[in-house]
DNA sequence: TTCAGGATGCGC
DNA sequence: CGCATCCTGAAA
């Protein structure tokens, strides 16, 4: 990798300043494209004065109007599915059983594609993680979709959040580079219901992350 | 490997 | 009301 990129990469809380949030045009690309740019790039959370960061390495596409697996299947609307709608770019924060999961709303209104994360590997504010998370391992900290809501302090009250303008959650790249040839396209984890769109390989993941869920 | 936990949505 | 779910941790 140039030496330019790992200078770049997020060091350190401090680096926080000149990491911008990703623009809308990023959020109106393809669904796919939008899962596939978006490992490597930081999950960033802002909560009463704790800043924490992981490198995202694990996600899946959701593809609202055709697929089983979405909460939008065939255009559902309901006051939990209302913001996948709208414009790209906004939080989609549901629950299952007792954790929350985190995805990102991707295209133009209308269209209620999402990308859920599923995986970081922690980067910044380690320790405030612990407090939310309290596990022995880094590694424990971020290899879910439940685990990285807790450990970034991630709940509902972010739904509906603009990620290109919230002071609170947004999506940053710091110049990490997650190369092809690393990236592994597989089956979704948890969706047997989903018929014949259980099979299609739209989760991503970085093969030589040590911070995936599972393989 | 099984099972509880408990918000959301849906069908009765 | 009953049942299922894009999950996780504890128990066996």
């Amino acid at each position: 990798m140039p030496k330019k990129e790992i200078e770049l990469r997020l060091q350190s809380k401090e680096d926080l300043d000149r990491i911008q949030a990703l623009p809308r045009g990023f959020y109106l690309q393809d669904t796919f494209a939008c899962l596939r740019q978006c490992l490597g790039k930081l999950l960033v959370t802002n909560l009463e004065g704790e800043v924490t960061a992981g490198r995202i390495v694990e996600a899946e596409a959701y593809i609202g109007g055709i697929d089983k697996a979405s909460h939008s299947y065939k255009g559902k609307r309901t006051p939990r599915t209302e913001i996948q709608f709208g414009v790209g770019g906004h939080a989609y924060i549901f629950q299952v059983h007792t954790h929350q999961q985190f995805c990102f709303v991707t295209g133009g209104e209308n269209i209620s594609d999402v990308v859920l994360v599923r995986a970081i590997e922690p980067v910044v504010g380690i320790d405030t993680m612990k407090q939310r998370r309290p596990v022995d391992s880094v590694k424990l900290l971020g290899n879910g979709p439940g685990k990285l809501c807790k450990s970034l302090g991630i709940t509902k009250d972010l739904y509906g959040q603009d990620l290109t303008i919230s002071e609170n959650i947004w999506l940053a790249d710091d110049g990490y580079i997650a190369l092809d040839e690393n990236i592994v396209q597989t089956q979704r984890v948890g969706i047997d219901y989903a018929e014949e769109y259980k099979d299609m390989s739209w989760r991503y993941y970085i093969n030589d992350s040590p911070f995936v869920s599972k393989k």
